[in-house]
DNA sequence: CTAGGGTTAG
């Protein structure tokens, strides 16, 4: 450009300072600051931006000796910039500052700082904001009104977050996009779901952070198949998703394995050219891994051109969760050598990837490094992890003894490691210890009721089995019904375990009953140990129709062409009747059989599974 | 140069 004679002019400039402090170019940007205020500005936004506090106050100081007026840009780009990188605190102590310099804020100011405020949770702060701005006279400026919305639904004060809306005098899409979020984020996402219908009704137009918001809003709470949709109607209206909106959507394909919409994901991605977005490459890994194709989540990894922390350990949790053990500690150490800085997470898909693999050496030493070397302490999380490795590997006393000895209180997660490790062994009297905390903890989880009564039940103890099916009976509660998915031709069906309403019922019933007599004739029969487990009256129903894993393999049977893979995931843990059987299907039928359940992947090929029968 | 929606674990 300045080749051809063009000048830079002061539009110019401020771009490509910005430009140099993203890519850490900052001496570059230094040396063109020196030309007056809207340099300067891009300059300090563009540190803050990056979380240099230091660099920005020096800078920030500096102003006065170099004769450089800062403006009202100056200021909102330095509180925007905090804002964005986290530095929320220093977000508020600039605006708290520009307010001593006597400058005025205008409604970019309010809004940027009141996001820091939410994220800071600082009620009374926002709400001297709050009185502050409507004192300026800009109490309606349309960045105020959903900047306070944000606000008061970070802080949980849903109902002055309903107010603010009702008595704004202006229609604005910010507002209705702040008040789906707010209604979302404590928990309403049904809320949120009907005031986004009722917006569109209205004929409000809906923008694209509108669809991302409440796409990402689905797919965090499991209203995985409602995200799918509204992508797809979305672009039905012609609003076009982008960088954030994929990352939005994947979690949902790789929530119930939707490979195919997964894959539209993907290819969408490459066309619209956001596909090296660190975001959308991340969210890639987890949703191919998650989908039983981890083979692809490293291809899309390598393929990365910039990687963060969460490329890193999305990579390693989906090894982890397909029980390859030696791969993630593999991108562990590489990680260790030319990768981020591991984090708590890291080390949680490091510690869980050990469990897999029953490594409980390596268990013990990663754990001991995180606080030695990295000076992470170990939080709640990498206690059950160590608790579920050491359980598993038979070592339940060291386990319990593990969490005796945790700095603080053991969670329901920690007991519940533990209880299904008794499970696992058959465990009676550390089974009761375990139990009995969670049914302080958590009183209404089915499931620490299900595993007591198994354990008695191994061990036929019917008189205790009763004693805990009355004490769930008292309480109104019931066995979770087993769920499983699969995704044939791009449709989800949903199996439920014990209802009979899917159409093609009667053909899998028929399959299995086949598939049982050639189980038999070849010297197959079902783990009675688990068969124990449904003894009650209610359950009766289940062993007629078999767990839902086992009908949604055999809808995957009856649908696919020979040959073709098998994808299942499973909302509990899979039985061992089941695995038993799948592992038969697999060699009879020659199928590649994934099933995914609440703690891993079971691939299953010519009669093994991927698991070696330790889960 | 100035807001708002974002990926990993459990």
């Amino acid at each position: 450009m300045l080749s051809q004679g063009v000048m830079l002019d002061r539009h110019v400039l401020p771009t490509i300072i910005k430009a140099c402090a993203g890519l850490s170019f900052l001496n570059t940007g230094k040396q063109a600051a020196s030309t007056g205020c809207f340099a300067y500005s891009a300059l300090l936004a563009g540190y803050a931006r990056k979380g240099c506090v230091k660099e920005t106050k020096e800078l920030f100081s500096k102003r006065a000796d170099e004769g450089v007026e800062l403006n009202l840009v100056s200021w909102n780009g330095m509180i925007a910039g905090f804002n964005h990188s986290g530095r929320h605190l220093e977000a508020v102590i600039m605006f708290q500052k520009m307010h001593l310099e006597a400058f005025k804020p205008d409604g970019t100011s309010i809004s940027s700082v009141l996001s820091a405020v939410g994220d800071l949770e600082m009620l009374i702060l926002g709400f001297q904001i709050h009185g502050y701005a409507i004192k300026m006279g800009i109490g309606q400026d349309k960045c105020v009104v959903s900047a306070l919305i944000d606000m008061y639904g970070k802080c949980a004060c849903t109902l002055e977050m309903s107010e603010v809306f009702d008595e704004m005098c202006q229609m604005d899409v910010g507002a209705c996009n702040a008040l789906v979020m707010g209604l979302s984020r404590n928990g309403l996402v049904d809320n949120a779901l009907k005031v986004f219908r009722q917006f569109k009704g209205q004929g409000i137009e809906l923008n694209v952070v509108s669809w991302t918001s409440i796409i990402g809003s689905c797919s965090q709470n499991g209203k995985d198949i409602e995200a799918l949709e509204l992508f797809r109607e979305m672009q039905l209206v012609g609003v076009k998703p982008n960088s954030v909106t994929i990352p939005c959507l994947l979690p949902a394909c790789g929530n119930i394995a939707a490979l195919m919409h997964g894959k539209a994901a993907h290819c969408f991605s490459l066309k619209s050219g956001i596909s090296s977005n660190v975001y959308v490459g991340s969210a890639l890994i987890d949703m191919y891994a998650k989908c039983g194709r981890i083979h692809v989540s490293k291809l899309c990894f390598d393929m990365m051109l910039t990687r963060n922390l969460v490329s890193w350990n999305a990579l390693m949790a989906g090894y982890a969760m397909h029980g390859k053990t030696k791969e993630a500690i593999d991108i562990f150490q590489w990680m260790q050598r030319s990768g981020p800085k591991p984090d708590f997470v890291s080390f949680i898909c490091v510690l869980s990837a050990c469990s897999q693999g029953g490594l409980t050496d390596e268990g013990w030493y990663y754990f001991r490094s995180m606080s030695k070397d990295y000076g992470i302490e170990a939080r709640l999380e990498h206690y059950a992890c160590m608790v579920n490795l050491l359980g598993r590997a038979g070592r339940l006393q060291e386990a319990h003894t593990m969490i005796k000895q945790m700095p603080f209180k053991p969670d329901a997660c920690v007991w519940g490691a533990l209880l299904s490790s008794c499970r696992v062994h058959n465990n009676v009297s550390l089974g009761e210890i375990a139990a009995k905390k969670l049914f302080e903890l958590e009183p209404r989880n089915p499931g620490n009721y299900i595993l007591l009564s198994n354990i008695y039940a191994s061990k036929a103890m019917w008189d205790e089995v009763n004693m805990v099916r009355n004490m769930m009976k008292s309480k109104g509660l019931r066995k979770n019904p087993g769920c499983s998915w699969i995704e044939i031709k791009s449709k989800v069906h949903m199996l439920v375990a014990g209802d009979n309403s899917h159409p093609q019922m009667a053909q899998i019933i028929e399959k299995l009953a086949e598939l049982s007599i050639e189980m038999k004739k070849s010297g197959c029969f079902p783990d009675t140990d688990f068969v124990l487990q449904d003894v009650e009256e209610q359950d009766k129903e289940q062993i007629l129709c078999g767990h839902s894993e086992k009908l949604a393999v055999v809808l995957g049977l009856l649908n696919t062409s020979p040959g073709s893979s098998i994808q299942v995931i499973k909302n509990l843990r899979i039985c061992g009747d089941c695995h038993a059987v799948i592992k038969f299907i697999s060699s009879f039928e020659k199928r590649e059989i994934f099933v995914r359940d609440t703690n891993r992947f079971h691939h299953f090929k010519d009669g093994v599974c991927s698991c070696r029968d330790y889960w």
